[in-house]
DNA sequence: GATGAATGAGAATTCATTCAT
DNA sequence: GATGAATGAATTCTCATTCAT
């Protein structure tokens, strides 16, 4: 790692014909896979391209440097995850309690690419891209906030903010867990069960909620 | 030419005798403040040695590579929460809450070393040892199921695997959470008592307590 | 860290454009007159890229480690051998004496790049490919023995294996020790005409040479 | 290798006493074993001295560096080779053909340590002491030129040294290649047999045998 | 005499990035 | 747009040798 320069690149040309769309994703698989495969230690540009099976050069038209790559792919990840919940927690039975609809949709997420995604957010938050990480949970959160008479029916007054980060850290904490150490009830309702009853307790355990 | 590397290992200096206590030690405080002040990006050997006051040739005699050093750190930090931990379980006032005993032990833990450790504890799982992590927190959970009655007052059979797991694993996220992203809240007592309401809320959720 | 040295040599560059022989050439050539003017020990991948000039990486992108060079080199000079004395042994004189062309062709070759060829060649059987330059001198044997009527008149059968070793080697042994002593009259007439002694003698020595 | 210093260090202990004469033993010995199984780039003093049980300190106090080591190891195998020669030359029957025995004492001892002796001989003539280690081969023919008139009946005249030189360095040549290659014919009578064959043959074909 | 931790100059090797084709 | 050879600063790692105990 240890880049030296890191200025964002503005004039990198913007993904938006097919051809660009599959290369970038091309890059994305084999970074994924080396990730996976081979750690963090083995991944360079070099190899990430071969792997690819583009050159060097081509993927220095698509990402100003190293870090870039982990970057965008961590976003799309996170952008992934988030479109996912709000979807759920929006588009679904009315009758349905939407923290079990969220964590129903996270469990669904996280089951993909595991180990690859977290290899890549770990690098950035090595790289002290961290903050930007952690942002998209509390949007999670504020989705969620903005159905809180659903989810604690008679409450109105907003759940405090330490509130919102431990239990939003409290969940994200549990899937990466499973996620790595590919916990074997990872796709069943009983886990399913508990993190509800996480999140219901938290939330039934709440001061003042009235 | 093409040294096919000796056996090694055997051959490196096995910390035993206070001299090379020492030198482990040196070498650790060196590490953890680059790694503070300069970010992981500058950590490499011949600084680390530069930095310990000892010389390249020295270091390699007691780890074999820069990885090494930062398991070690690891490793070290882990047995240390470990005890921590269990030692505030046990000890204390058996009038106290052995919930949030545990739950204070690890908050003072955590908000020590943040950075080092959390480099160290971040290489330690991209190189694949993450499973080393996870077994110390079914070590803290194994103490304090010992204690199931005082925690859960007349509940007599064992919590369930998959319940522990989650429970293990949201205190854990929280505090790496809060850890990493300097969360500001980390040391007061309202985090304290959020964390608390967490593990109360799920154990008393959890059905046939009885 | 801790890469896994991906699959290699793969990725080398192979030399098969104009411009990638000629960048092996020139590391050759300075490999060649470093060991020339400085001896083995002032041999290494820095200095030869920097003699050569060319970058370290470059040659690196040619030869994965010092050795690989020494080897490459040696190879080359014993396809160069080989080809110099069957050559002289095909297309010259049908009047002259088949053994004193190969000798004299020997004696040629042995002279050129002496103390180069000679670490090179020890580099060679030092890594153990000693098999690779043995397997030379038998080819050599081989493009003899289709003219053995013309070297031993008169002979019908094959020379036997034991007789082939023992006279490839021992030509093969006073030109090498002719190189490496700096023997004074290694290109004189008399050199030659001892060599050719020795090879007449031993082949008129054979029994059953009907 | 690259030595720095290989300045003659005379204050070093001699080899005297039953206990120093079983460490240089041991290190012979401890070189010898990584030489022929690991090659020459695995050779290293520290590695020598744990091998050889002792430490590279105690190794120090025997030799002045890591080419003495080699050196002593060459300078014993040839005063031992020459030596059983010019025994085998001497006490023998003087019925025997000097040149048969010179040719079976040298098979025998060139069927000792092979690959190591043969390496440590390299690493030396790499080193640039040659010069030396060639000599002793001067030192067998003046034996044997001591009795030329046994082994060339008639002749008065000294052999050429040119001539003496060919023969010498053709015999060594099959031997070494021989253990090299670990020809399997190496000890039988054929082989003796042809390497008489080709000294026989030599020093008939030689000129003005009156 | 033996020990082996420490030294540090020096050699090997890597890899992000550029740029001429 | 793509290519991939070239670059070289930066790092990792080695090992002969010393010397205090």
């Amino acid at each position: 790692m240890a880049s030296k320069k890191q200025v964002a690149d503005s004039k990198r040309r913007i993904p938006l014909q097919a051809r660009a769309r599959d290369t970038v994703e091309v890059i994305f698989e084999a970074t994924a896979r080396i990730l996976l495969r081979e750690g963090a230690g083995a991944l360079n540009t070099n190899y990430i391209a071969e792997r690819a099976g583009i050159s060097v050069g081509t993927l220095y038209g698509y990402f100003p440097n190293k870090v870039a790559i982990l970057l965008a792919m961590a976003r799309r990840e996170i952008t992934r995850v988030t479109a996912a919940v709000v979807r759920a927690i929006s588009s679904a039975d009315p009758e349905a309690d939407p923290a079990r609809l969220a964590i129903r949709a996270l469990i669904t997420e996280f089951s993909r690419h595991r180990k690859a995604r977290r290899i890549a957010f770990q690098t950035l938050v090595a790289e002290g891209f961290g903050a930007e990480l952690e942002a998209n949970m509390d949007e999670i959160a504020l989705a969620l906030a903005a159905r809180t008479e659903r989810i604690i029916p008679g409450r109105r007054e907003p759940i405090p903010a330490v509130s919102v980060f431990v239990l939003t850290r409290a969940v994200n904490g549990v899937l990466v867990s499973a996620a790595n150490e590919r916990f074997p009830h990872m796709g069943t309702a009983e886990f399913e069960d508990e993190l509800v009853r996480l999140v219901r307790g938290f939330l039934n355990a709440l001061p003042e909620s009235q």
